[in-house]
DNA sequence: GCAAAAATATGATAAAATTCATGTTTTACA
DNA sequence: TGTAAAACATGAATTTTATCATATTTTTGC
């Protein structure tokens, strides 16, 4: 399943505008495309396990990431997206702790593993690139921060209404406004902190209230301002 | 109540040795020194406010901090804690965001104001400062996906449990066992996620359990290993 | 294409947690 | 030091949410 291919050039690679390397100079990024291997990942692969040590960063080239934590009673817990442009493992590798999280495949993906010394060389050799860190770090940890109070203030009923939003988001719709990530009800579940049998009826609640449509697993928000009313958000 | 003091000297500051601070050369230090302005806060001030920008981050050089939301129904969340050594503001200045969080005294604190120049500098100037910056981040979310995991999975009894232990384990105790930081029981709801009176039952049903003791806000854990249990902590 | 497995759906019940009411104790401060 | 305010405490009622049971539908693997 997990198969080496052709590395994509970083030169080349799309993902890259949008990551935290795009402003690399061209002999960086002939200096990361040399270090760097690419894999192909097929649907719900994982692509590291939590607690374990990681030497090195992911970075999506395409396709779509979860990162979750296994709580004790064995429930999952999904902690973040990852989405092309985005790497994946960075926390670990900067804090010298071992993953805190799993990360798995929502769909086909290749990602490009970036050794350590190559992420170190840039932190320490290039100060843009090092404030780009800082910054992600930093904006993570205020994301982190929104979802603890939500987790522990918000009913499920707002905090469902809150995901899909997000989801939306961080995703984006295609061209019938569908969300562009197909997820389980128990992986709704597992973001919102609830229990599989209350996403599904809340969901045919959001439906019947017009909120949204659902197909499968294609999710359509028909209506933002109210499910942002529901979501109970005003910032 | 907040008043200019004397500023105490980084190189004579016995928080220094617990912070980021802690291996700056001596020119780096009279260079901080230099920059910095020291404040002495009552117990109860407000340092800073949610959603404000800010221009430097503060070091605690004595006393003890809350970090907080304040969630839609009004109800503040703690996210964190700040004690003699640590640093806080960091998260808004590096991702160049408004403040996510609001700040407050929980006893008479002295900080010291280092801008954000000066922060700058060093991060630019100093790898080994930089690294410990990333090292900071990348720890404190790895506690936030902790914490969001144990919000969303885990009942009210077990989440209070643990937050008494993470308590002890932060503010330490005294000869006699008691842990080192003051929070009503109101606040003690905040860090848990819940109402302040399931924190009062709950609390006195450690009690007759023989888990903890209490008077007023003083607490002791008497059966470390029973409440670990509680807390269904394993890993 | 079909059988088995997994995912979705829904009702009934149980458990968890909050809210409200009310009383007591402690604290703040005029 | 007395008094008002805040914090703490506890019971009862209610709401929220999870769990269990059981269909039904969809997906997967051979």
């Amino acid at each position: 399943m997990k198969k080496r291919v052709e590395p994509t050039h970083c030169d080349t690679c799309g993902a890259r505008e949008k990551s935290v390397f795009c402003s690399l100079s061209p002999d960086e990024i002939s200096d990361v495309d040399a270090s760097k291997s690419c894999n192909f990942y097929a649907k719900g692969q994982v692509i590291f396990h939590e607690g374990n040590r990681i030497n090195g960063i992911y970075c999506v080239s395409k396709g779509k990431i979860k990162l979750f934590q296994i709580g004790n009673e064995g429930k999952e817990q999904i902690i973040r997206f990852a989405k092309e442009g985005d790497i994946i493992g960075y926390r670990a590798l900067l804090s010298e702790e071992p993953l805190s999280a799993s990360a798995a495949t929502l769909e086909e993906t290749s990602l490009c593993f970036i050794p350590k010394s190559q992420l170190l060389k840039l932190i320490a050799n290039n100060p843009n690139f090092n404030f780009k860190m800082l910054k992600l770090l930093s904006h993570e940890l205020g994301e982190a921060a929104k979802v603890i109070t939500e987790l522990a203030q918000k009913p499920v009923r707002e905090r469902l209404a809150e995901t899909l939003l997000i989801l939306r988001q961080t995703f984006e719709t295609d061209e019938n406004q569908v969300i562009q990530v197909k997820l389980s009800r128990e992986e709704i579940a597992n973001i919102v902190g609830t229990a599989t049998e209350s996403v599904i009826r809340l969901l045919s609640d959001f439906k019947k209230e017009k909120l949204i449509e659902v197909e499968g697993r294609s999710i359509k928000i028909v209506n933002i301002p109210a499910l942002t009313r529901v979501a109970n958000i005003f910032e």
